[in-house]
DNA sequence: ACAATAATTTAGAATAGTCTAAAATTAGAT
DNA sequence: ATCTAATTTTAGACTATTCTAAATTATTGT
């Protein structure tokens, strides 16, 4: 139950749960790329995970890998260690949102479990992280949610931003000025096929016309306006 | 100036550090038994750092090391980093004196310049740790100090206690119950040549007999009575 | 169906850090 | 001065993580 998982194997169990949310099995060269490394090396890990004494991983030759429960839990470890160092930093050290990332990522790896418990208590164990996303809670249960992405919206469909990719420290800065941040709430005025260009509307906020490099970075919870609902 | 050091390296360079202020060169050996490895890793890494772009140690073969400018002021980072963090951790996030060296020994390595600011600005640029040792300034200039074990006094002599070694949660807490933290001043007593026991009297609390493991974790500024100061 | 292309896996090698066992050197004690 | 005991260094090896280049397998467009 207590292995003492490396940093390296953290990051790719990480890697690999935030993969899984669309697809089922997930890549070598998906993980590869997210990671900056070899292929090669990404099959090698591959190996080494699913032969672990539990495996932390299910491999299935030139198919990809899905997680175990055990690889599952040591995934939401991190992830949560990584939510509330974010909070943390922004609360009681004032790191701005677009720093938090970056630290907490080499954080995550090395505090204790002692440390977790008081940060959480500290932030009065919170449930959301700074970009939105939920924190897994205490035992290692992440909620089910029914969000999507802002690209996948059309005209007419109004929203509310649930949360935003949290790797990106220039767009995070670009949103902030936007007054797109989690809670905003937001109205698609148009749509251009072409280059899927999603014109909205920010409530309290100037109008913006979004690329799909970033609607892709953005869940949003849509606002059923009683509208076409049960039809 | 700024090449990145691995937490490996930077634990050895700490340690000769702190060896390094009673002797003139650290051996094999010593660093070997601090750092719980063989003593052939320590001759390895010996040779590594001293053969490194710009050394970080002088080695002569069968006769130690010695922290060049470069490993100095590299050891000194870690050690500023590792006294804030326990500063901060009993501050912020209520760790006792004891609890706090563990933690820190894994964060030390891990924060940036930035937290390392941040930190020392939340806690109004202290310049002594839990502990009562000094943090180097943050351009990492440690200050000469005038203390001396309390194992070197005698009967007649007082003293304040200084600092006491920060590794022993053990000692730590029993130290806290004698109320022997830095800055508590004291009067010895007696003292026993066969076992080196000292008996001292604490300000404010109960006498006490200490044992020789006791007396060389303590650090004492002894107090001047005006007594045999010139001659 | 089948060759071209893309993705994945294998093979072989490098680096950092560690170990044990053997060899070399120094220090201590007669 | 010499022998013994302790310390240090060398030699050879192992693990974790990564790489490049070559081999293998899948995909796909005709
Ligand atoms: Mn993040
Ligand atoms: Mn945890
Ligand atoms: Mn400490
Ligand atoms: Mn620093």
């Amino acid at each position: 139950m207590e292995r003492r998982l490396s940093d390296t194997v953290e990051n790719y169990l990480k890697v690999i749960y935030d993969l899984s949310s669309d697809n089922q099995r997930v890549g070598t060269g998906q993980i590869a790329e997210m990671l900056n490394v070899s292929p090669a090396s990404v099959t090698d890990m591959f190996q080494r995970l699913a032969s672990e004494d539990p495996p932390l991983l299910n491999y299935v030759k030139r198919q990809g890998v899905a997680l175990t429960e055990d690889g599952k839990k040591a995934a939401l470890e991190t992830i949560r260690h990584h939510r509330l160092l974010e909070l943390f930093l922004h609360e009681v050290l004032d790191y701005s949102w677009d720093q938090v990332h970056d630290e907490a990522d080499r954080l995550e790896h090395v505090i204790s479990e002692d440390f977790e418990e008081r940060v959480a208590a500290v932030l009065g164990n919170p449930q959301w992280g700074l970009h939105g996303k939920p924190i897994p809670s205490r035992n290692l249960v992440m909620p089910d949610l029914d969000t999507c992405y802002l690209r996948d919206l059309r005209p007419g469909q109004s929203g509310l931003v649930h949360s935003v990719n949290d790797d990106d420290p220039g767009l995070l800065r670009y949103l902030e000025t936007l007054g797109l941040v989690p809670g905003a709430s937001f109205e698609v005025i148009d749509f251009s096929p072409y280059d899927n260009n999603l014109h909205i509307r920010i409530k309290g906020e100037n109008d913006v016309v979004l690329g799909a490099s970033v609607t892709v970075q953005i869940r949003v919870e849509i606002l059923d306006l009683a509208v076409d609902k049960e039809r």
